[in-house]
DNA sequence: GGGGAGAGATGCCGC
DNA sequence: GCGGCATTTCTCCCC
């Protein structure tokens, strides 16, 4: 165990992003408080002083720190225990190892950028190309419009010269989803002193519960679904395949 | 390169949590699209078929896989290609490797439960032990009350004797709180035909728009803080290295 | 740094 | 499965 301190030591002191897969046990005090009795675990230090302490199913980390946190070590009584604070946001977890698998520390390039289309953004600029995807001579204005209560998606005018409020979700709209478009339609209103302001929500589908209070505060739901504009790349390309081996 | 496909292959075949340090591509497309260019990364495939691609900075995985994803595997131009495809969701992922640092599976037994305590349950617990806490004469009612607009957190009568909706929030209060907590109001109202409900918002602060809308709709702030019970558990040992030696 | 809001959110519980 | 909602949410953008 005193091997691996010294070579934990080392790697951290180098910011070496290290993968330890070991049994531990973990507790954390900060914004919450909270104890893992000794078990199984893959610990994830990054170069940022990021830890994640990850169990053998899940999509997100048992217990983490956030970057910027700081290491010291300790062995005692043939354990390695890890203590790791974060003064700033008044944190800290410790974690008592008793046995390592595995540990592996290797120099990794910082990453490339990920490109991710079919977000709410995407969906607002495909508004702004097709206005007619809201209704038949519907003006937009405007996008992210900041008020008092909030950002507005889209501003604009209907073929009545009506103003319209537009919020996207990119995911079924729920009841989050109304208070947000009540709660800029109301603030429009008081601001320019009218009454008349149409609230309309736009995503791929909606749950009852939420139509019901849509449509009690006489605003509408549209259908729309955010586009996937790689998907379109990735057709243009003769196969998948290819387009990988470019 | 072919000796980690088969390699990888019996350890998926196994189940095994696999963490492998390497230089790739990946592209992604399901609820939205990506693509993320070579770059060094560290895989982790676990026992119940969930995949994180991490990079060397921040919390989050750059790119993911949810549990129940099957992998097949191919080797070609001296790369690695994993397919990682979710029928049930209509996701998969391509990970092109073209270098591995390091590659680890080890058997990893099922992990603890983690005990958390300090979340938003503990709070209304906290008021439901000490009422008083919300204002002096509050006498709860009701937790998780369910009406059609949602899950009323503390339902109950202040000294006079009329209705209080409680929304509890671990951290500052803003808009979608008080909107959650409108909307809980309206709904009392309306179902029991009565004109006069308080709003009640208990977390540790609140943002100024948000208070401004709260008074608007003539609610009340009330500083609460959630309770951290292991603190105190913790404090009750002689010391946190004595605690975890037990 | 705080405020505001999206996220391929995730995860939990209830119906 | 959907609905409703908390999360040690995290992350980004903008002031």
């Amino acid at each position: 165990m005193q091997d691996y301190h010294d070579r934990l030591l080392a790697d951290l002191k180098k910011s070496m992003p290290i993968v330890i897969g070991c049994h531990c046990a973990v507790s954390y005090s900060g914004r919450a408080e909270s104890y893992l009795d000794y078990n199984d675990c893959i610990l994830i230090i990054k170069s940022d002083k990021t830890i994640l302490v990850h169990q053998t199913t899940g999509n997100n980390p048992i217990n983490y720190m956030k970057p910027g946190t700081t290491y010291t070590l300790n062995v005692a009584d043939k354990r390695l225990l890890i203590h790791a604070e974060h003064r700033q946001l008044k944190e800290y977890m410790d974690i008592h190892v008793t046995n390592i698998y595995y540990y592996n520390a290797h120099p990794l390039a910082p990453g490339s950028t990920l490109i991710l289309e079919g977000t709410e953004k995407d969906m607002v600029e495909a508004i702004m190309n097709k206005p007619e995807s809201i209704e038949e001579g519907f003006k937009p204005v405007s996008t992210e419009e900041h008020t008092k209560y909030g950002f507005i998606d889209v501003f604009g005018n209907d073929t009545n010269g009506t103003l319209c409020v537009v919020e996207c979700k990119r995911y079924t709209g729920d009841f989050k989803a109304v208070d947000q478009l009540r709660r800029y339609v109301e603030k429009i209103k008081d601001a320019k002193g009218i009454n008349t302001v149409r609230g309309i929500l736009a995503c791929p589908s909606i749950t009852p519960n939420a139509l019901t209070m849509l449509q009690d505060f006489g605003f509408t739901h549209v259908a729309l679904t955010p586009p996937k504009r790689l998907a379109k790349y990735n057709k243009a390309q003769t196969s998948l395949g290819d387009f990988h081996k470019s």
